[in-house]
DNA sequence: ATTTTCCCTACTGGAAAAATAGGGAATGAT
DNA sequence: ATCATTCCCTATTTTTCCAGTAGGGAAAAT
């Protein structure tokens, strides 16, 4: 299960943006330098995430990118969908479209268990929440455990 | 976050193995006929699994494949790493492996979260347990509520 | 008018995923 | 001993997608 460079990228960028003050635009240039992230990749990820309706921008002199809505309105999973598409896909398809024969029939709720429980996190995990770094009590919870940090 | 066609693959494939006698072993060719996977792609993971230590093999006449261990004492996550390596990663990178910056410090802590959430599940379920169709209690609730089984 | 910045299209290189091909080595049956 | 069967190994192909690049056009401010 791997999340790709361009979700990582689109939720490093929104970030920076929820750190910003309401109302003030940040430059793609900026948002890039910050991060960390290659700037015409980085441009055309923050065109996603605008078509997706997340973010809004102003061009020319003083113009740039920010939040189309409040940050605290706007979920890690959203950010995610609207650049990488499905959160969750099995050979590429969303769980529901699978089937599954014989002994394998039970594989399909297990996905199901899986994205259900993704969702549950990203889904509840705001961008204002991150950025301020105050991560809710149960997602904490699972970071805490000392256990999650081991390898293996 | 995608599961790769040689994880759903080989989980596949061990589910057949489990769904067997033990002590009697499967062709691969059978293997592939029943779950639809091409059958040289398939020998491939066959190889990973067994050099892995999950299956053990038999050449000739009455060969085939067979569950190194009894089916209730291998998880399906363990049958995801040996074919594909990390459960989870970042950017092709293990989340402990990561750095971030500035407001996007707290995203380390949500990525490990999803992972020992992730691990949570795929770790617990075994082969057995997939294969008789009899999830543990906890998977069984997060994929029964409907809600788990919409789109986005 | 000029600078700044977003915006759009195309495209490229490369890696990884998915699958194929062909033959060598062990095993059991005849 | 021979033969069919099946796993085993290496290499190659084919495809797909990811990550990044390039160049210029359109809007806005100064």
């Amino acid at each position: 299960m791997r999340i790709s460079a361009k979700a990582d990228y689109a939720v490093r960028a929104a970030l920076e943006l929820a750190a910003t003050e309401e109302d003030t635009s940040v430059k793609a240039e900026a948002i890039a330098a910050a991060q960390g992230i290659p700037h015409k990749f980085l441009e055309g990820i923050l065109g996603d995430l605008r078509r997706g309706g997340l973010v809004a921008s102003q061009r020319g002199g003083k113009g740039g990118y920010r939040l189309a809505r409040p940050a605290d309105t706007i979920s890690i999973a959203e950010v995610i969908r609207v650049v990488d598409g499905p959160l969750v896909s099995v050979r590429g398809v969303r769980p529901p479209e699978l089937s599954y024969c014989g002994p394998a029939e039970s594989l399909l709720p297990l996905w199901i268990a899986v994205r259900a429980n993704v969702r549950k996190i990203l889904g509840e995990v705001t961008l204002a929440e991150v950025a301020a770094a105050e991560l809710p009590g149960d997602v904490l919870g699972l970071a805490e455990d000392p256990e999650a940090w081991t390898n293996p």
